[in-house]
DNA sequence: AGGCAGGTTCTTA
DNA sequence: TAAGAACCTGCC
Protein backbone atom coordinates (compact mmCIF):
# COMPACT_ATOMS: atom_id res chain seq x y z
CA UNK A 1 0.00 0.00 0.00
CA UNK A 2 1.26 3.48 -0.06
CA UNK A 3 0.18 6.27 2.25
CA UNK A 4 0.95 9.97 2.75
CA UNK A 5 2.94 10.76 5.95
CA UNK A 6 3.32 14.48 6.00
CA UNK A 7 5.32 14.61 9.83
CA UNK A 8 8.97 14.40 10.19
CA UNK A 9 9.99 10.91 9.30
CA UNK A 10 13.15 9.70 7.90
CA UNK A 11 13.92 6.17 7.74
CA UNK A 12 17.81 6.03 7.18
CA UNK A 13 17.93 8.34 10.00
CA UNK A 14 15.72 6.09 12.39
CA UNK A 15 17.33 3.14 11.13
CA UNK A 16 20.75 4.71 12.32
CA UNK A 17 19.47 6.53 15.51
CA UNK A 18 19.93 3.23 17.60
CA UNK A 19 16.80 2.86 18.95
CA UNK A 20 16.00 -0.14 16.58
CA UNK A 21 18.52 -3.07 15.73
CA UNK A 22 16.25 -4.92 12.76
CA UNK A 23 15.61 -2.57 10.41
CA UNK A 24 17.95 -3.94 7.82
CA UNK A 25 18.24 -2.45 3.58
CA UNK A 26 16.60 -4.94 2.10
CA UNK A 27 17.94 -3.80 -1.29
CA UNK A 28 21.21 -2.46 -2.30
CA UNK A 29 21.70 1.05 -2.32
CA UNK A 30 19.06 1.79 -4.67
CA UNK A 31 17.02 4.82 -4.29
CA UNK A 32 14.57 4.74 -2.72
CA UNK A 33 16.12 2.77 0.35
CA UNK A 34 14.07 -0.02 1.19
CA UNK A 35 14.07 -1.17 4.79
CA UNK A 36 12.90 -4.70 6.29
CA UNK A 37 11.57 -4.43 9.59
CA UNK A 38 11.05 -7.28 11.59
CA UNK A 39 9.06 -6.06 15.25
CA UNK A 40 6.36 -8.33 17.14
CA UNK A 41 6.74 -11.19 14.58
CA UNK A 42 5.52 -9.13 11.96
CA UNK A 43 7.49 -8.23 8.92
CA UNK A 44 7.30 -4.81 6.89
CA UNK A 45 9.03 -3.53 3.65
CA UNK A 46 8.85 0.07 3.98
CA UNK A 47 10.03 2.71 1.40
CA UNK A 48 9.71 6.67 0.92
CA UNK A 49 9.57 7.03 -2.44
CA UNK A 50 8.90 10.93 -2.91
CA UNK A 51 8.24 13.92 -0.20
CA UNK A 52 5.45 12.72 2.22
CA UNK A 53 4.50 9.33 0.76
CA UNK A 54 4.89 5.50 2.47
CA UNK A 55 5.13 2.59 0.12
CA UNK A 56 4.81 -0.35 1.88
CA UNK A 57 4.26 -4.11 2.12
CA UNK A 58 1.40 -4.52 4.48
CA UNK A 59 -2.26 -4.05 3.60
CA UNK A 60 -4.72 -0.93 4.92
CA UNK A 61 -5.48 -2.64 7.89
CA UNK A 62 -2.66 -4.04 9.11
CA UNK A 63 -0.85 -0.41 9.00
CA UNK A 64 -4.09 1.21 10.81
CA UNK A 65 -4.03 -1.53 13.24
CA UNK A 66 -0.01 -1.85 13.61
CA UNK A 67 2.69 -0.70 11.48
CA UNK A 68 1.18 3.70 12.20
CA UNK A 69 1.14 2.88 15.87
CA UNK A 70 4.74 1.39 15.79
CA UNK A 71 5.56 4.67 13.27
CA UNK A 72 3.92 6.66 16.05
CA UNK A 73 2.22 8.22 13.99
CA UNK A 74 -0.08 10.56 15.90
CA UNK A 75 3.01 12.51 17.86
CA UNK A 76 4.39 15.76 16.22
CA UNK A 77 7.57 15.86 16.12
CA UNK A 78 7.70 18.94 14.25
CA UNK A 79 5.95 20.72 16.67
CA UNK A 80 8.37 19.42 19.72
CA UNK A 81 11.55 20.27 17.32
CA UNK A 82 9.98 23.79 17.59
CA UNK A 83 10.12 24.10 20.95
CA UNK A 84 13.77 24.30 21.25
CA UNK A 85 15.38 27.02 22.44
CA UNK A 86 16.98 29.89 19.90
CA UNK A 87 19.59 30.36 21.95
CA UNK A 88 21.05 26.85 21.90
CA UNK A 89 22.83 26.92 18.87
CA UNK A 90 23.99 23.10 19.57
CA UNK A 91 20.47 21.80 20.08
CA UNK A 92 19.16 23.58 17.01
CA UNK A 93 21.69 22.18 15.34
CA UNK A 94 21.32 19.08 16.40
CA UNK A 95 16.96 18.93 15.95
CA UNK A 96 18.01 19.96 12.46
CA UNK A 97 20.23 17.48 11.91
CA UNK A 98 18.05 14.74 13.00
CA UNK A 99 14.83 16.19 11.63
CA UNK A 100 13.11 12.59 10.96
CA UNK A 101 13.88 11.11 13.36
CA UNK A 102 10.74 9.46 15.76
CA UNK A 103 10.70 7.40 18.68
CA UNK A 104 9.23 4.09 17.77
CA UNK A 105 6.68 2.19 19.50
CA UNK A 106 8.21 -1.13 20.28
CA UNK A 107 7.71 -3.99 22.45
CA UNK A 108 9.22 -3.78 25.93
CA UNK A 109 10.37 -7.00 26.21
CA UNK A 110 12.57 -7.12 23.38
CA UNK A 111 13.70 -3.61 24.06
CA UNK A 112 14.99 -5.06 27.55
CA UNK A 113 16.93 -7.75 25.81
CA UNK A 114 18.35 -5.87 23.09
CA UNK A 115 19.61 -2.96 25.40
CA UNK A 116 20.79 -5.15 28.07
CA UNK A 117 22.90 -6.94 25.43
CA UNK A 118 23.63 -3.61 24.06
CA UNK A 119 26.40 -2.70 27.17
CA UNK A 120 29.86 -2.71 26.32
CA UNK A 121 29.30 -3.35 22.38
CA UNK A 122 29.10 -1.60 19.43
CA UNK A 123 26.24 -0.93 17.41
CA UNK A 124 27.13 -3.79 14.43
CA UNK A 125 27.72 -5.79 17.12
CA UNK A 126 24.56 -5.63 18.55
CA UNK A 127 22.97 -6.49 15.95
CA UNK A 128 24.88 -9.52 14.50
CA UNK A 129 23.90 -10.65 18.00
CA UNK A 130 20.55 -9.77 18.64
CA UNK A 131 19.87 -11.53 14.90
CA UNK A 132 22.25 -14.94 16.21
CA UNK A 133 19.66 -15.09 19.30
CA UNK A 134 16.70 -14.52 17.08
CA UNK A 135 17.93 -17.29 15.31
CA UNK A 136 18.73 -19.28 17.48
CA UNK A 137 15.67 -19.32 19.71
CA UNK A 138 12.86 -17.56 17.70
CA UNK A 139 10.58 -18.59 15.90
CA UNK A 140 10.47 -18.51 11.93
CA UNK A 141 8.00 -16.05 10.60
CA UNK A 142 6.07 -17.02 7.24
CA UNK A 143 6.02 -14.89 4.99
CA UNK A 144 2.26 -14.23 3.21
CA UNK A 145 1.20 -14.24 0.03
CA UNK A 146 0.71 -10.97 -0.76
CA UNK A 147 3.67 -9.73 1.20
CA UNK A 148 5.29 -12.06 -1.10
CA UNK A 149 3.61 -10.65 -4.27
CA UNK A 150 4.39 -7.34 -3.45
CA UNK A 151 8.02 -8.18 -2.94
CA UNK A 152 8.10 -9.24 -6.40
CA UNK A 153 6.36 -6.39 -7.60
CA UNK A 154 8.83 -4.34 -5.99
CA UNK A 155 12.44 -6.10 -7.28
CA UNK A 156 13.00 -7.50 -3.72
CA UNK A 157 13.34 -11.28 -2.93
CA UNK A 158 11.00 -12.27 -0.98
CA UNK A 159 13.45 -13.56 1.86
CA UNK A 160 16.88 -12.96 -0.22
CA UNK A 161 18.19 -16.58 0.60
CA UNK A 162 17.54 -16.23 4.39
CA UNK A 163 15.25 -17.14 6.87
CA UNK A 164 13.25 -14.57 9.22
CA UNK A 165 12.66 -15.27 12.69
CA UNK A 166 10.56 -13.24 15.39
CA UNK A 167 12.44 -11.64 18.42
CA UNK A 168 12.14 -14.89 20.95
CA UNK A 169 10.11 -15.21 23.81
CA UNK A 170 11.22 -15.42 27.91
CA UNK A 171 10.44 -19.30 27.23
CA UNK A 172 11.90 -19.84 24.46
CA UNK A 173 15.25 -18.01 25.65
CA UNK A 174 15.40 -20.00 28.30
CA UNK A 175 14.88 -22.99 26.45
CA UNK A 176 18.32 -23.12 25.00
CA UNK A 177 21.03 -24.30 26.35
CA UNK A 178 24.37 -22.78 27.76
CA UNK A 179 25.75 -23.66 24.35
CA UNK A 180 23.37 -22.39 22.43
CA UNK A 181 22.66 -18.74 24.16
CA UNK A 182 26.69 -18.44 24.37
CA UNK A 183 26.83 -19.05 20.30
CA UNK A 184 24.71 -15.60 20.28
CA UNK A 185 27.93 -13.47 21.66
CA UNK A 186 25.83 -12.56 24.55
CA UNK A 187 29.31 -12.95 26.39
CA UNK A 188 29.03 -12.18 30.46
CA UNK A 189 25.54 -11.19 29.88
CA UNK A 190 24.38 -14.76 29.17
CA UNK A 191 23.27 -14.73 33.46
CA UNK A 192 21.31 -10.92 32.64
CA UNK A 193 19.30 -12.43 30.17
CA UNK A 194 18.23 -15.51 31.79
CA UNK A 195 17.39 -13.93 35.14
CA UNK A 196 15.39 -11.23 32.98
CA UNK A 197 13.67 -14.25 31.21
CA UNK A 198 13.20 -15.73 34.71
CA UNK A 199 11.50 -12.77 35.98
CA UNK A 200 9.11 -11.85 33.04
CA UNK A 201 7.77 -15.57 33.09
CA UNK A 202 7.56 -16.21 36.96
CA UNK A 203 5.09 -13.16 37.03
CA UNK A 204 7.21 -11.37 39.23
CA UNK A 205 8.47 -8.61 36.51
CA UNK A 206 4.96 -8.19 34.67
CA UNK A 207 5.68 -5.55 31.75
CA UNK A 208 2.10 -4.98 31.05
CA UNK A 209 1.85 -3.95 34.83
CA UNK A 210 5.20 -1.85 34.67
CA UNK A 211 3.05 0.01 31.66
CA UNK A 212 1.30 1.59 34.14
CA UNK A 213 3.50 3.01 36.41
CA UNK A 214 4.82 7.05 36.50
CA UNK A 215 8.91 7.40 35.04
CA UNK A 216 10.23 7.34 38.08
CA UNK A 217 8.93 4.17 39.80
CA UNK A 218 9.03 2.68 35.88
CA UNK A 219 12.73 3.05 36.68
CA UNK A 220 13.22 1.73 39.54
CA UNK A 221 11.58 -1.58 38.42
CA UNK A 222 13.29 -1.89 35.99
CA UNK A 223 17.01 -1.52 37.60
CA UNK A 224 15.68 -4.25 40.05
CA UNK A 225 16.71 -6.56 37.44
CA UNK A 226 20.37 -8.03 37.74
CA UNK A 227 22.53 -6.07 34.84
CA UNK A 228 20.10 -3.47 34.11
CA UNK A 229 21.44 -0.40 35.10
CA UNK A 230 20.18 3.18 34.77
CA UNK A 231 21.72 3.70 31.36
CA UNK A 232 19.74 0.51 29.96
CA UNK A 233 16.72 1.00 32.10
CA UNK A 234 16.47 4.93 31.18
CA UNK A 235 16.54 3.22 27.01
CA UNK A 236 14.02 0.78 27.69
CA UNK A 237 11.50 3.41 29.31
CA UNK A 238 12.37 5.30 26.18
CA UNK A 239 12.39 3.01 23.28
CA UNK A 240 10.08 -0.29 24.73
CA UNK A 241 7.71 2.17 26.81
CA UNK A 242 7.20 4.98 25.26
CA UNK A 243 8.28 7.48 27.75
CA UNK A 244 9.40 10.33 25.66
CA UNK A 245 11.16 12.18 28.71
CA UNK A 246 13.62 9.61 29.77
CA UNK A 247 17.05 10.83 28.77
CA UNK A 248 19.72 7.77 28.57
CA UNK A 249 23.42 9.05 29.29
CA UNK A 250 26.00 6.97 27.59
CA UNK A 251 29.19 7.62 26.79
CA UNK A 252 28.57 9.91 24.07
CA UNK A 253 25.68 12.15 26.12
CA UNK A 254 28.37 12.36 28.08
CA UNK A 255 30.82 13.91 26.04
CA UNK A 256 28.06 16.70 24.50
CA UNK A 257 26.88 17.78 27.83
CA UNK A 258 30.51 18.28 28.74
CA UNK A 259 31.26 19.68 25.94
CA UNK A 260 28.10 21.73 25.02
CA UNK A 261 26.22 22.22 28.75
CA UNK A 262 29.22 22.24 31.71
CA UNK A 263 26.87 18.83 32.51
CA UNK A 264 24.07 20.50 32.99
CA UNK A 265 20.96 20.01 30.96
CA UNK A 266 17.99 21.78 31.00
CA UNK A 267 15.43 19.37 31.63
CA UNK A 268 12.96 21.63 32.76
CA UNK A 269 12.47 23.62 29.81
CA UNK A 270 12.25 20.18 27.47
CA UNK A 271 9.70 17.98 29.70
CA UNK A 272 7.70 15.98 28.99
CA UNK A 273 9.87 15.26 25.48
CA UNK A 274 13.52 15.56 27.23
CA UNK A 275 13.81 12.00 25.69
CA UNK A 276 13.22 13.42 21.98
CA UNK A 277 15.84 15.87 22.50
CA UNK A 278 18.04 13.17 23.45
CA UNK A 279 17.60 11.67 20.40
CA UNK A 280 18.52 14.74 18.21
CA UNK A 281 22.36 15.61 20.81
CA UNK A 282 22.93 11.63 20.51
CA UNK A 283 23.10 11.29 16.77
CA UNK A 284 23.94 14.35 15.85
CA UNK A 285 26.65 14.20 18.90
CA UNK A 286 27.94 11.22 17.39
CA UNK A 287 28.12 11.82 13.64
CA UNK A 288 30.20 14.74 14.19
CA UNK A 289 32.42 12.73 16.74
CA UNK A 290 31.70 15.72 19.33
C1' DA B 1 47.71 -7.12 16.59
C1' DG B 2 45.54 -5.17 20.26
C1' DG B 3 42.64 -1.67 22.16
C1' DC B 4 38.12 -0.50 22.68
C1' DA B 5 33.04 -0.64 22.61
C1' DG B 6 25.65 2.79 23.59
C1' DG B 7 27.49 -0.45 31.16
C1' DT B 8 26.92 -2.97 35.35
C1' DT B 9 28.40 -5.41 39.16
C1' DC B 10 31.63 -6.44 42.54
C1' DT B 11 35.39 -5.16 45.46
C1' DT B 12 37.90 -2.20 48.19
C1' DA B 13 38.82 1.89 51.12
C1' DT C 1 29.78 6.94 49.14
C1' DA C 2 33.11 6.64 45.63
C1' DA C 3 36.50 5.09 42.69
C1' DG C 4 38.56 1.15 40.16
C1' DA C 5 38.78 -3.50 38.42
C1' DA C 6 36.63 -7.29 35.98
C1' DC C 7 33.76 -8.95 32.54
C1' DC C 8 32.90 -11.75 26.94
C1' DT C 9 33.78 -10.99 22.33
C1' DG C 10 33.68 -8.87 17.80
C1' DC C 11 34.93 -4.85 15.32
C1' DC C 12 37.99 -1.33 13.57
Amino acid sequence: MRTEFKDDLDLTLIADSGQCFRWVKAKKDNDPVTYRIIAEGRVLFISNPCRDVLELSCSENDFSGFWSLYLDSKTDYRAIRNTVDREDDFLIKAAEYGKGIRILRQDPWECLISFIISQRKSIPAIRSSIEKLCRTAGKKIVPLKEEINWLKKHGIDPVYGEDLYAFPSPEEILALSPEELNSCSVGYRAPYLRKAAESVLSGETDLETLGSLNDEALLTELTKLYGVGKKVASCVSLFGFHRLDFFPVDVWMERVLAKYYENVFPFDKYAPYNGVMQQYMFFYGRASQV
